[in-house]
DNA sequence: GTCTATAGATTGATAGAC
DNA sequence: GTCTATCAATCTATAGAC
């Protein structure tokens, strides 16, 4: 009890809480709008008119489920980028791209790991950001554009020689790549030949940021 | 007409084929499932009925769909790939990374830039691959497998220092980038602070190939 | 082959008793 | 805050006249 964090640790005792970590499971494996209130209010044993009663809509909903997560996740990543910003500044030598790369990718990897609902909450964001729908593309668009601008303009710092939208182009295949990762499914396995088993986080991470940062490296 | 290609060029004048058409157009704008059977038989000037009469359900219109530009895009990249095969057989040197990664994803590109039907359907192909139900991504992925596996092959003996897991997952993050720009739309502006137009398919593939190509070669 | 009409099911949201 | 009951809208798919 004392070394846990905030205030509702073990067992989520509200109803609002319930309906959080329900959708976060929900959403991620079969989709946001595949998702009924129906199907969420049932798994998580409470009221149908609860979604409603607490959050005002099901995209509400949604939107909170983001904020729970994202605005902890940013925080860490902003610090990171902020420290090797600083370390530059104060002339400890021309920070790295595997650096820059890595305050950028490997939170969201190390959350992942974090426990079961987190790891579902990556995978949901991968999914969100190709929906088709703008207006729910955007609720995460709205939390991704400062860490990615800040990223970029680092970026931009130590990669002089290539132009501005080359740096641009690079970091979103660079996170293209990422978010691949993030919601890997049975689909990867029915491509690997090899037959392998799907890797942990920390596997794909060690060939992930290696892969980004020559990439972004490339003459 | 004595240059046009196959049978029907100008305007579809079958339901089936004026089906197909608005299908690739709605289905990539607006996604398959949200796009109603209401929408799409109102776009295409056609009976409600028509796509049941024709196709049997709406699963088989969008796989329609997929077949009908797939099987002569995949025809042009497996050949692509078997020349530069033949061409190491023949004792004609090691092929590079970039012209195996070029046989992959340049004749995507260029599918894309072949007209507006069928820049929708590269658009389709991206957005299929994220769609949330396996049974929906399988009816690409079955298309996809042979090609990616060819790929993966070449990729492999021109990079034997790697492990084949490697060579996998830097091909899947490849796959991850090419087709995150086939479906760029407003999320990416609203992203890009030098807030330049989207650039098109050939200056984006310029950016595409090098990163990729460094990335499959990275130590 | 094309049309109208509708069956049959599911959805997000709400009103009102408790 | 939680419940039941229900509304109004949507959907895919089909039956049957023309």
């Amino acid at each position: 009890m004392t070394i846990s964090s905030p205030k509702k640790s073990a067992a989520p005792s509200h109803t609002k809480d319930i309906l959080l970590d329900t959708a976060e499971v929900l959403f991620s494996r079969d989709g946001y709008r595949e998702t009924s209130l129906r199907a969420l209010t049932t798994e998580a044993g409470v009221n149908l008119a609860a979604v409603n009663y607490h959050f005002g809509s099901k995209k509400a909903l949604l939107e909170a489920v983001f904020a729970r997560r994202l605005d902890h996740l940013n925080r860490i990543r902003m610090q990171r980028m902020r420290e090797i910003d600083t370390m530059a500044k104060d002339g400890e030598g021309v920070p790295s791209v595997q650096d820059i790369m890595r305050a950028f990718i490997a939170p969201m990897f190390l959350l992942r790991e974090a426990g079961e609902g987190s790891r579902s909450f990556t995978t949901l964001i991968a999914r969100v950001l190709n929906d088709h729908d703008p207006s729910t593309r955007d609720i995460f668009l709205k939390y991704m554009k400062p860490v990615f601008n800040e990223c970029y303009r680092l970026l931009c710092g130590v990669l002089p020689h290539l132009s501005r939208e080359s740096v641009f182009w690079r970091l979103v295949f660079s996170t293209a790549a990422a978010s691949r990762v993030m919601c890997r499914d049975e689909s990867m396995t029915m491509l690997n030949k090899a037959g392998s088993p799907l890797p942990d986080s920390g596997a794909v991470l060690s060939v992930l940021i290696p892969f980004v940062t020559a990439g972004m490296e490339a003459p």
